[in-house]
DNA sequence: ATTAAGTTTAACCATATGGTTAAACCGTTT
DNA sequence: AAACGGTTTAACCATATGGTTAAACTTAAT
């Protein structure tokens, strides 16, 4: 019960964070975990009861880290269409570092949604800031006005189907003459905040 | 080497996209497939000789119904901004009738990335038609000059993104007072098409 | 009715897989 | 050095899994 090898522990989140996240809850194998950490199999179950366990928690860090970074977003010392440009830049950021992210919560939840019901209650960040924030410049007569829930929904479409999408484009883009590791990712960054800003002037 | 009873094929390829379109080629299992069709386990290798080559059938099946949706775009004979608001409508009705496609094309691509690459060499329509429409009509002097490689990914990534988060969605936006299944899906279409008509005046 | 060909099934097989256990291996305390 | 606690490993277990086989079944042609 004391306290454990904490790079071995992390070793194995590391290998479960790679190989949950690519192969999911029902396709990915223990043994591969393992391997991939450099570790024998019987310790994953001895830092982490059993497969569900473990990846309970890799998923829970995962939704925690979204959910949070969702919720980065400027206060209001600066006008509203600069919070605005700062979380597009917030996002490409994220989904540069995390590209696997988006696409492994989601279809974690289309498995199995009961699962996430249960777990998103236990979040702290679990409300979108930008709905309100939106709101409130709208309210304040700041911007003109649209639905915020509608205009989340098309921001983070702008945002993370990019990166969701990059295996693809990956392959695809070259054939137009783009690279999605060079140039690509930074001029779409651009054409959404083109996008965005037509709402706003 | 007959005629198979076609209705047994067809069976099983119904319960093969079903599973596997949810768990992918690793996670999903033979049994499963043959107890959603409803038969013995050993008929999938009677008439898929692997896993393997059933998967092939269901992958190549929605590679095809997937990029040919995609170049569905109307003639010259109307104006730019009415054949791009008909592709969003296109759009929309194709994801609402395949919600799970998207996720599970570019899902196995980036597990398998080679296997993609192959298989898209045998593909008749994987040139995307509205790039060089977009080019056309910006030559034409129709609309202003932009990026028709970015535009194309601005624009898919508002049409696919919602319905590939719509496991999220359909638990989250209850929070605001929408319901995904009923008025959210045509008010982010209207909302996609407002987005584009900024660009064309 | 018999044959022939395709179809379907139950029973199997070899291996993969999640999980367990007992022993070995540390590092620290006494 | 002995004892102790946490850590790591090899060997093992029960079941799941992809795949095979031989026999039974169905249907149509002769």
């Amino acid at each position: 019960m004391g306290l454990k090898d904490s790079t071995t522990e992390e070793k194995i989140l590391e290998a479960a964070k790679e190989v949950f996240m690519k192969y999911g809850l029902y396709g990915a194998r223990m043994q591969d975990i393992a391997d991939t950490a450099g570790i024998n199999k019987a310790l994953l179950h001895y830092y982490f009861r059993s497969k569900e366990k473990l990846f309970d928690a890799v998923f829970d860090g995962a939704l925690e880290k979204y959910f949070s970074q969702m919720n980065v977003i400027g206060d209001k010392s600066m006008p509203i269409k600069d919070r605005l440009m700062q979380y597009v830049d917030n996002m490409f950021e994220f989904f540069t570092e995390y590209p696997q992210m988006s696409m492994f919560i989601i279809k974690e939840i289309s498995i199995n949604p009961e699962m996430f019901h249960e777990k998103v209650k236990h979040l702290k960040n679990q409300k979108s800031l930008l709905i309100p924030t939106l709101q409130e410049a709208i309210d304040n007569g700041e911007i003109n006005s649209f639905d915020p829930v509608i205009f989340m929904v098309n921001l983070h479409s702008l945002c993370a189907y990019p990166f969701l999408a990059s295996p693809l484009y990956k392959l695809m883009l070259k054939k137009h003459g783009y690279d999605w590791n060079g140039e690509a990712k930074d001029k779409i960054k651009e054409s959404v905040k083109d996008f965005i800003s037509f709402k706003f002037q």
